[in-house]
DNA sequence: TGTACATCAGTGAACGCGCGTTCACTGATGTAC
DNA sequence: TGTACATCAGTGAACGCGCGTTCACTGATGTAC
């Protein structure tokens, strides 16, 4: 027993690239789904190469289309593996959706803020594909389209409690959404690069949830804006 | 006196190809800028071809060539344009800086809009650009810079005005930058699609500076909002 | 005013670069007997 | 358990498409004398 048989000891030694075929293949296909996702962060979806991901993952070019026929099917698969992956989170969270309250305002803001914190480099590839492919501008939409009903949704609680909203609730929907993935992003890009340090995560998300309140109902009590 | 002259003759019977050398080679520049925005429009700048704004314009391929050295500076001279037009329609404007007035507000939502409608074709190109080009997104900077600056000016007045702003002053300025380009855009591309009619541009201008009044400050009396 | 030549805006076919995609090949894994 | 063959993940050089860019050419405009 001094030496292991062939196949075992051949397996432990040479590392990732061991295993039955298919785990290997799958082992493969991961290395290059997070290989991308760190591509896309670093270059943005639309320069990335083909070599650039296969390189990050230390694979050959050719390796690729043996997973993917394209570098469009790779990022519709890393937007499967999002959503799966949301749909998970978002069953176990009873929310309150009553936005005339500034915790429930809160809370949305920073669940937001932790989707695209999480996934920012996905969210940003799928923007980029929008711009120049019909297929991922209907993604987008098909992906936005539910924020805009669920925020809608929760301004009625704003007018039922007496707010006074500043437009059409699907108008003040939109503004909603743009503001916060927008200003996201930009903290995201550290814009404004000009001037001081940038606000922190928490702060961002207090920043835009009394922004948001103040905007959509009136001012909240000065208490619970300093304290939160 | 049957005929005219060999050479105004000609020049008033083949229309856009005649002139002086100099007035057909400025001529053929206004036309691919023309033709630039409207492809840009279109197809967006990524998209766009330089033989689409070439056939757009109606001149061969190679033409191109003899007035920009690539797309870039083509986009680069359109920026210019755009900026210079900019600069002399500023001059003439005294506006109100005192954020904490509705009127002040509105107007410098307005001014944006206007700039947003007028030149979006010029400005989304940009946007696109930075996204795979250095020199553009150091260009989109430098826009929005002095925009970033301008807002935390105002919302100084705000703050002397007893008002509360929801957080650092530079943040809250982000924010209202990228609540009012990203709304605007997202009113460009009709968004969101699923629902009913799209406010009109003033319906639009006023929900944006109510909100924003709102955000920064606390509500406006019910009687100003209704009216303006 | 007329002629001969120079210049230049514009043309469009051809060229060639960059990068996505293919494919003959390798060596390890799996199967049959 | 051992041998012979089949299958398949992965390789990387080569291929080829799309589009930016060039360049020899045309015909009109400008200049010289």
């Amino acid at each position: 027993m001094s030496e292991s048989g062939p196949m075992t000891g051949t397996r432990a030694e040479s590392g990732a690239l061991t295993g039955t075929r298919a785990a290997r293949a799958a082992e493969t296909e991961v290395a290059l789904k997070e290989a991308a996702i760190r591509v896309f962060g670093r270059v943005g979806y639309l320069r990335a190469k083909i070599t650039d991901i296969t390189a990050e993952a230390g694979r050959a070019a050719g390796s690729f289309y043996s997973h993917f026929d394209s570098k469009e099917q790779l990022l519709e698969a890393l937007l499967v593996d999002m959503l799966e992956a949301g749909d998970r989170s978002a069953e176990q969270s009873g929310h309150n959706p009553d936005f005339s309250d500034f915790e429930a305002v809160r809370w949305h803001i920073a669940q937001l803020w932790a989707l695209l914190t999480t996934n920012g480099a996905v969210i940003v590839a799928l923007q980029q594909a929008a711009i120049v492919n019909e297929h991922f501008a209907r993604r987008q939409q098909e992906l936005m389209a539910p924020m805009f009903e669920d925020m809608a949704a929760h301004l009625d609680y704003v007018t039922a409690a007496g707010g006074h909203l500043p437009g059409d609730r699907m108008a003040v929907a939109t503004a909603m959404v743009m503001l916060m993935s927008q200003y996201a992003y930009a903290w995201l890009e550290g814009w404004p690069q000009s001037s001081g340090p940038r606000p922190t995560a928490d702060e961002a998300v207090d920043m835009l949830a009394s922004f948001i309140l103040n905007g959509i109902m009136g001012p909240i009590p000065p208490s619970r804006a300093a304290t939160s």
